[in-house]
DNA sequence: AATTTCTCCTGCAAGC
DNA sequence: TGCTTGCAGGAGAAAT
């Protein structure tokens, strides 16, 4: 029901912020709640910050810091994370969480804390940048060097776009876990969450409780394929933004690939491509979607394709 | 050591 | 109609 931004509506984000953000300059920088804004080198990367407004003791955060001053000259993605690179060599890197937003906005929309709005970038010449984030299990971190950044790109597995089969069994291969908590896991897989490791699974006709040790080669090779082919059409499609859809890209555009969920909020209704009824479960704690038919429970290790 | 469960937060929907 | 309850989930912390 909620619509959580995973690698697809990151992209998109990515896409529209080049083009509204490449080569400008931050004139200023406002911060409605400092909050959002940790450093990689806080505790615990800053993840387990205060959950108030402002944080006791938290400091106010140096306009430069946040790209104050500096031009946009590069906008990366890693899974669901997203950077974007200062010419003075520092970086703000952004998790959109839940219901997190980027979006680029004319200066006369009046903003303000209780629209969620917690950070704003004004640009030079006209036009704005805003994060904002209603649940707040998103976030911005600081980060001074794109070294910094990379380190922390580094405890991330391989971005789901381009990872191989190699990639999956090598992370996640012995493990007795079920093969959708693994996919789930950002540390053997970036990128992929809730909607598309259903959506993923469903295509590969892998049962998501399969435990991963069960799992061939073929079978990881399938899924890889899988998850990087039902991505891309994600992407193409301008991503998922479900009924509550918190999802739009950077200039307020809704996506339609939820249209196009074989499993993703179907239970109950009939698989499209055989017309059994889609079960569901709880799998890695976790709403999960399935075909009995397509997506066989089976104990042999092969999968079905 | 590996894996599962709990927790954070808000808005929407279902149920009485 | 208006309240309460439940649910959605990314990912670290705590528990197993």
């Amino acid at each position: 029901m909620a619509a959580m931004p995973e690698l697809p509506e990151v992209e998109r984000v990515r896409r529209g912020l080049e083009s509204a953000l490449l080569g400008r300059r931050v004139e200023r920088v406002r911060v409605f709640r400092r909050d959002v804004i940790a450093r990689p080198s806080d505790p615990w990367g800053g993840f387990a910050r205060a959950r108030s407004n402002p944080a006791p003791g938290s400091r106010r955060v140096p306009a430069a810091e946040l790209l104050g001053g500096q031009a946009v000259v590069e906008i990366r993605r890693h899974g669901k994370q997203l950077a974007l690179i200062g010419d003075a060599g520092g970086s703000v890197l952004i998790h959109l969480g839940m219901t997190g937003q980027v979006l680029v906005t004319p200066p006369r929309v009046r903003l303000s804390s209780s629209d969620h709005v917690h950070v704003a970038w004004h640009l030079e010449g006209g036009g704005r940048v805003v994060f904002r984030d209603p649940r707040r299990f998103g976030g911005v971190w600081t980060c001074p060097t794109t070294e910094v950044l990379a380190s922390r790109w580094a405890l991330l597995g391989p971005d789901a776009l381009t990872a191989r089969e190699t990639d999956l069994a090598t992370r996640a291969g012995g493990s007795s876990r079920a093969v959708k908590a693994a996919l789930l896991d950002q540390r053997v897989l970036a990128g992929v969450g809730n909607i598309y490791s259903d959506e993923s699974l469903h295509a590969a006709g892998i049962h998501p409780e399969r435990a991963c040790r069960t799992l061939s080669a073929e079978c990881w090779s399938v899924l890889a394929r899988a998850i990087r082919s039902v991505l891309e059409a994600a992407i193409e499609a301008g991503g998922s933004t479900l009924q509550d859809g918190m999802f739009t890209d950077s200039a307020g555009v809704a996506g339609t690939f939820q249209a196009r969920h074989n499993v993703y909020g179907r239970a109950g209704n009939v698989c499209r491509s055989c017309g059994q009824t889609l079960s569901s479960a709880i799998v890695a704690q976790r709403t999960t979607v399935w075909c009995p038919d397509c997506q066989p429970r089976g104990l042999s290790t092969t999968c079905s394709h």
